[in-house]
DNA sequence: GGCCTGTATTGACGTTCATTGATGCAAGCT
DNA sequence: AGCTTGCATCAATGAACGTCAATACAGGCC
């Protein structure tokens, strides 16, 4: 059910000393801002609230998502997917219900990225 | 200088328990989600982070910045203005030339919402 | 004063995005 | 098989966004 998703903030990653670290060249620079993009809307930030409050492990049936808005079933899928095209959730049918998760380690490595202080130290 | 800037990361703030902790009402969701909005943008993210790398208490002029970009200086000016807006940044004009530096402790108090577990534990 | 440099604002244009109703697909049930 | 429910996709529309050229503003220098 996933599709192709981002993969910037993992082991792999191209990326990420930090965003304090050293001026992002643009990939970098790009590859980032569709997560942050992902993150930068009201109802995709509730809903992944709403799915990462289940904790680490945790599952939300899309049957529990949609009734918490006032919008329309199809608005609601658009936006899991761009959180899934972002890498920040992911998704398995069971059955008749479809349940969403936080993809492990994405709110940590985000958090990081932003945190982490550049290896210098103080000021230039 | 420094116009409406978001407070919703400081100490007074409305928020944050962080983004696993319970699910956002709309309120938090549309503050913060301005915040990553402001950041979902490959030029702001660099331009965010050529002005982080200088550390706290650096600063940058923005006839650093612009030349960075092969963007006119009108667009680079927008760009700026909606970081501020958004409380990431604050400038401050001297002589002829403007700095900008981060507004102190943003980024680690995003890092920390996203990061900070909630208090439960683990699943649900 | 006038001129020049650096930066912000305005107005316009093309593109992208959020939203919707209609439709399609998957799975369970009878 | 047919019906029903849950979710995704499609197509269309209006709003928001990124970009630029032109302009305005601020400060230094002549």
């Amino acid at each position: 059910m996933s599709k192709q998703e981002l993969e910037v903030l993992g082991q792999d990653a191209v990326c990420c000393p930090g965003l304090s670290a050293a001026p992002l060249d643009e990939d970098q620079a790009a590859d980032l801002a569709k997560i942050f993009k992902a993150l930068g809307d009201p109802v995709r930030l509730r809903l992944m609230s709403m799915i990462a409050s289940r904790g680490q492990g945790g599952e939300v049936c899309v049957c529990e998502l949609t009734p918490a808005f006032d919008l329309s079933q199809p608005t609601i899928s658009h936006h899991l997917k761009l959180l899934r095209q972002a890498g920040l959730v992911d998704c398995e049918r069971r059955g008749t219900w479809v349940y969403y998760w936080v993809q492990p380690g994405v709110l940590d490595k985000l958090g990081a990225f932003l945190t982490t202080a550049r290896p210098g130290g103080a000021a230039a």
